[in-house]
DNA sequence: CATGGTCAAGGATATC
DNA sequence: GATATCCTTGACCATG
């Protein structure tokens, strides 16, 4: 094991990646004390085991550019025990990943110079990039990141590996030109330095405005980022230019981890996680779904593409041909906002119902009830649920779709129908192929045309639909809060992986590469992990909570392929 | 639930007391690994969750003074699987001792500080001595002893809680007082802090010397013990001239648990095992029972009262107006060891006869009917054998008193009479008024004067002799061996409980209060419990043999009170 | 569910 | 004073 930050002898995983003694205590030290360094050179000092006490400042740059983690450095000092939840399932994937390096590099340890030579493009590199390289070459990546897949149980998993699975084969042009296409995006053109650098950032940045309701919140959080960088950057004396945008951020990340332990909480500390998470839901346009997701809003797709913001990310998505490096997030997010404001809205409903109705005899009841409930009944009772919530999720689609039609029928009928295809230019039998003969049967009688439209509608889009109310009547089970569902969709949205080994087709901006800003992202990822603990109070509640992911992921994959992205809108829909 | 260490948050039972984590693997790491701390301080830290990382020392002296058991650190290091016997059952009266206290300070946290307020006499201690105070206090202790007498079903019971349970309302003095009476204890007016510390372990120690026929048995454990320390001494560079008894003890105590496993037996572990009790039993001087028990020794216990030890220690015993907190425990030994010397010889006698008038037919036939004799048919032929017992063992004890009188009536007539009036200076009607009667009555016929002798010896020593009887009936029932007697032996005499919680006249020395080495002898008689389990195999077997001390317990109170110790010594003569 | 094991945290301390 | 080695620690996990 070698130390990947100076090559010294390396002692195991530390802070997420694997260090020597020297590095991990240095970057102790460092995280402890607010240590503060300044690079009297350019700041691109060579680290190596003989240099590396030359230069502080590009030692610990290259500590945080390698992916050690902040947060791993504990704020109350307690030795002992464990990582517990993301962190340490992160590291665990990271040990995996290089436990396959070395597998695969057995024989040769020039194998990172024997695949630059293979590279005809690539340059002669200094040392550390060229072991950068080394430990991200494109092949190894991707083997990795499904070993890790595969390999890792646990609830996490999904929440911690590679969201992009489907995309592999894709390279990084297609992740630009999609954030490019988005009003804020105009990073690519600058200059060289900082550009590869910010990518992850920025794709964030850039992502939080093409993503749907989540757009709000997301946007909350870098701000708060921001606006929390502000403040302590001065403490940062002569931070060089080149450093300063990646510097800010990282001070931000610092800067916050110490509103939260990752062990004991206290009361405080409580306050703070409950204030964080208002603002969130504040800024959440969560009680906008219903208006978004109306059908009026689904009517009116085609009158004002640019207005609705929804159908407009949407062609954008599926102008880069469904394959683009967030199209899967952007599922996620669009199952998990959709599936969260139905339960959320039912909950809600039912409580004020039981308010209404009854003194607290009832309501206690209701909730004795439904705490009683966790995985082993779900799993009794599932399939009768499932059944009964898929049946009713398919006779709303229908009225929806039929409601839609019936409204629809005097106007744009022929423009519909083209754009229609033009989303489901693949399918053969298509939902609006249903709507053909739906329409058709609209004069029978309404039982009978019902029950053919939920046979058909079972056909094509059974698992679909399966898969959705599987992730309404868990979030009905676990009776999911606003809170947790805030939470839980920056949760989703970080959860996102480095992707800068896949740029196979890479020009000489892969000197930059391993440094596009992918941890700040996990490490917001993390913060509102450790943040959803905090408000979870217990580990049963946290996990259930995260949970949730597994199913989300599931429906996500099964929208993508079925390019039924509107099942949601309408299973929310105000019909 | 709270660690009865540190008071961090408590996982669950560990080694016999609820404890976090931390303090779990703090004990497992320093049995496992036999480590010997110091304290630089004088051995009183403070253990709370924030500072138990400061002083091992004085940690792990207080996780064994709240009860964590060293034989629970399993020495195969075999993981999983539950807890069966002796130890589950001690883990068992702990845990209702612990909800016992959490039951009693519901209300109040503060009250131990109330109860210090009661007590006139306690000075104001720091904050770590009130909380020592908090968890030994007089009360809570004798009433969760009761009630762990009370509650805890099993045979286990009377050997797992207070042996000195009539002795709660007497103070510390008077054990200091008994054992500063014997000829190794000086320790009384030594040096400050360590005067208490060493007292529980010396205790052990002294009485070693003064107990009887025990002596040779218990001065050889804790001779293995010190000269097992000696070698391992070395090791411990720079301990404290303070802590350099009690350590020495520790290590010997930790490194002879090496010799047994609690769970799972080994060959050589067996083996292990049988070597120590056998070299138990060569330095137990049973045989000598006989010589020293004879008629002989009593005859001449008054012309040398130096070289007789049973009554040298007798008198000084009685001298310590028998309320001293070793009496019981010597009057337990005492029955013990004379009957199961009567037991053992007789048994050992009829095996050889069977040997000798017969072929294995007869004796396997013997043997399996002994086996087959448990708890429920003494039960139902209690009665007539113990009438018919205790018809023998009073027969015997005229008959050697007849004989005594015979052989003494031309000498020492009035210094005999002297010694036994200082003696029993308060009983009304004591043995050597019928004796007087006896020598009175001897030239009568000898039927007659027998059945007047049995009467009274019936009406006066009764309850004695019945209980006497019963144990010695048990014994034969179980047909004790000897390498169980030996075990047993030390194990009774290791059944203590550390005192310094009644010290409530106590003066500046309480500051040391809680640090007297009673571990130790509690470690002991763990370690010969787990040896016991190791040689019995069945934990049906150790049952039985634990199962006796209820009725010896039985008996040495009866002999306390009668104050005719030396009924046993005559059942046992050779006449 | 109470054992033992794991292994990345923190701490102590000789070394620079 | 910073560094780096070695050791202790403890939350989590596997086990039976």
């Amino acid at each position: 094991m070698i130390c990947m930050i100076c090559e010294d002898k390396a002692t195991g995983l530390h802070y997420g990646i694997i260090t020597c003694e020297g590095c991990k205590g240095f970057f102790k030290r460092t995280v402890q004390n607010k240590r503060v360094y300044t690079c009297v050179a350019e700041g691109s000092c060579l680290i190596t085991k003989q240099q590396r006490n030359r230069c502080q400042y590009c030692r610990f740059q290259k500590c945080l550019r390698q992916g050690m983690v902040l947060a791993a450095v504990r704020e109350d000092r307690m030795p002992g025990g464990r990582n517990s939840g993301a962190v340490y399932n992160l590291y665990k994937v990271k040990y995996k990943k290089h436990k396959k390096i070395n597998a695969n590099n057995q024989n040769s340890t020039n194998g990172s110079r024997q695949q630059q030579q293979s590279q005809p493009h690539s340059i002669q590199l200094p040392a550390q990039q060229q072991q950068s390289v080394h430990q991200q070459s494109p092949h190894q990546k991707s083997s990795i990141e499904y070993a890790g897949l595969n390999t890792t149980g646990g609830i996490l998993k999904s929440a911690l590996t590679a969201p992009y699975m489907n995309s592999n084969t894709t390279n990084n042009s297609s992740i630009i030109s999609t954030t490019s296409t988005t009003s804020s995006a105009s990073i690519n053109s600058n200059h060289h330095s900082s550009k590869q650098q910010t990518t992850a950032a920025s794709l964030l940045l850039d992502t939080s405005h093409s993503l749907l309701s989540s757009t709000p919140v997301i946007a909350k959080v870098v701000q708060q980022h921001q606006q929390q960088a502000a403040p302590t950057t001065h403490e940062d004396h002569q931070v060089s230019p080149i450093h300063a945008p990646y510097s800010i951020l990282l001070n931000v990340v610092r800067g916050e981890r110490e509103n939260h332990l990752p062990h004991h909480r206290t009361a405080g500390e409580e306050e703070e996680c409950l204030k964080s998470i208002q603002e969130l839901i504040k800024v959440d346009d969560f009680n906008e779904c219903a208006n978004i997701f109306d059908v009026k809003a689904v009517e009116e797709e085609d009158e004002d593409g640019a207005s609705s913001t929804a159908d407009y990310h949407n062609s954008d998505l599926n102008r880069s041909s469904n394959t683009g490096l967030l199209t899967q997030k952007w599922h996620e997010l669009l199952v998990l906002t959709t599936c969260a404001f139905n339960v959320i809205q039912s909950i809600k409903r039912e409580e004020e119902e039981a308010m209404y109705r009854s003194t607290n005899n009832t309501m206690n009841s209701v909730i004795a009830r439904v705490d009683s409930e966790d995985e082993t009944d779900m799993a009794r009772g599932e399939d009768d649920q499932l059944k009964k919530e898929m049946k009713m999720s398919m006779l709303q689609l229908i009225q929806c779709l039929d409601r839609m039609m019936i409204e629809k029928k005097t106007k744009k009928k022929k423009r519909k129908r083209k754009k229609k295809n033009q989303h489901h230019i693949h399918s053969s039998s298509s939902i609006h192929q249903q709507q053909v003969v739906m329409r058709k049967k609209r004069k029978r009688k309404r039982k009978g045309r019902e029950a053919i439209l939920l046979r058909k509608l079972e056909n094509e889009a059974g698992p679909l639909i399966k898969s959705l109310c599987r992730v309404r009547i868990y979030f009905k089970m676990i009776r999911i809060r606003i809170e947790e569902y805030v939470l839980l969709k920056i949760i989703l949205m970080t959860d996102i992986e480095p992707q800068r080994s896949n740029s196979r087709n890479n020009n000489n901006d892969s000197e930059e590469a391993g440094d596009d800003g992918s941890e700040i992202v996990a490490e917001i990822h993390e913060k509102y992990l450790n943040l959803l603990r905090v408000y979870c109070e217990s580990s049963r509640r946290e996990k259930e909570i995260l949970n949730s992911i597994v199913y989300i992921k599931e429906s996500a994959n099964l929208l993508i392929n079925s390019k039924m992205f509107y099942v949601p809108f309408l299973l929310t829909a105000n019909i």
